[in-house]
DNA sequence: TTGTGCAAAATCCTATAGGATCGACAGTGA
DNA sequence: TCACTGTCGATCCTATAGGATTTTGCACAA
């Protein structure tokens, strides 16, 4: 069914989400159609839609580079951004009484404490949760513009995120990754998400829409501030 | 500098915009090589950013057909969509002081009272304005997500919009049609709507963040209030 | 040691040819 | 008359070859 474009568009996706392509890194056709075995036609049109997407940057007659990662003030808009957009789309699932998501929604929840007990490598897992989770609810809006929009934005801040997977035990990043461990493991604000996002969730089912909104916008507002130290570390990126 | 491949994005894009290229149209890779006298490849290439933008809709071993227009659903949700982004992105504008944009901003209105008056033609002219309007606040926000966001919505409110033009003087879309012109050559919508404008940028002049943003909830309230009929007359689209 | 110029390699961009799949239509059988 | 099947045509998908441009390495001169 999946024509052989779109499985090299997710193939190429996926090595840049996981960082088997760095940011900044050239990314070379031939090399693509290579190490894939498919020629050069649909690597063209999987990067042709990266480039849409904002993965990759196309410079004529020098090929494509994997996008670097969020600078302070594009990070600043970004978190901006999800504050117009996230608050209202949970208010809107609340109003729509989310019928069908809610299900979705809390089995999400169920998912995310399995994870907190089980694994010793949770970062990776919460990060998957959590966006796992905000896509839901933009899902749950039932406004599939509002959803687009989202997931499209939402992909870079994913990068960005696991970013610090990527790197070594140390380095010029060890303060950031530091700081990112010292967030998720020692201050306890990964449970303290949870938290957040089962209320989300609990007014969300209510058709508390206000209360939903509300909710969604702290929940935005105290993740970006956990993410300021480490953005602060990572800038200037080299 | 523009490839091969960007110019013929670009061709097909306007193609499409000003409906050379009919909603719900099967669109041939060899037909549009022949008449744009190109190879395969740029064709395949400037598609995959089209279906990435929406505008067309691959189906594997199938081809190519340009998008429907936007049901009775999508176009509710497009105004929501509207309403949750551009009021923010006046705000913010606001608050910026819109630096330099707000030049560009006085020069769009400035632009529309001179075809206000000189053109007989004046509803795609306007139609543009519009377009070029709310696309240059977007942009004084700042924001870069945002301003991409409602560029991609944006595009395909344009495509309905000029859906009119490309119909004949009567048919089944005739009531659509006339009170599309009744609109705005009749009821002087077309002057409230450029009242409306001017008092928004003079909001964003002053530096009024909330008023701006309240103005422009309403212009995008009141601009949907206009397209129900329209939209109403067009459903079913056949 | 540094800067300039030439040349070669690599890579992208374009074009064309061949293989495969899907839809349509005609023909045959019940 | 309806249903099924086989062939035909069109189109998409993949692969390879050639032309153009940029970059890089090296030699040579100041």
């Amino acid at each position: 069914m999946a024509s052989l474009a779109d499985q090299t568009y997710d193939a190429i996706k996926s090595m840049i989400l996981d960082h088997g392509i760095s940011p900044g890194q050239h990314v070379g056709i031939d090399e693509l159609a290579r190490e894939l075995s498919v020629s050069q036609t649909p690597i063209r049109e999987a990067l042709a839609r990266l480039e849409s997407d904002g993965l990759v940057i196309k410079t004529p007659l020098r090929g494509y580079e994997a996008t670097d990662l969020l600078t302070v003030l594009q990070f600043d808009q970004l978190f901006e951004f999800r504050t117009v957009i996230e608050p209202w789309a949970a208010s809107a699932a609340a109003r729509l009484g989310a019928r069908g998501s809610l299900d979705a929604l809390r089995a999400e929840l169920e998912r995310a404490e399995q994870i907190g007990r089980s694994s010793p490598s949770t970062y990776l897992e919460f990060v998957e949760h959590d966006s796992r989770f905000h896509a839901l609810v933009a899902n749950a809006s039932g406004n599939g513009w509002v959803e687009e929009s989202f997931v499209r934005t939402h992909c870079h801040l994913h990068l960005f995120r696991l970013y610090r997977a990527s790197l070594g035990d140390a380095g010029t990043h060890g303060e950031f990754v530091e700081s990112m461990f010292a967030e998720y493991y020692d201050t306890g604000t990964r449970p303290l998400a949870l938290t957040e996002h089962e209320q989300i969730v609990s007014a969300i089912a209510d058709g508390a829409d206000d209360r939903a909104g509300e909710l969604m916008r702290r929940h935005v507002e105290s993740s970006r501030q956990r993410f300021i130290p480490a953005i602060a570390a990572l800038n200037p990126p080299r």
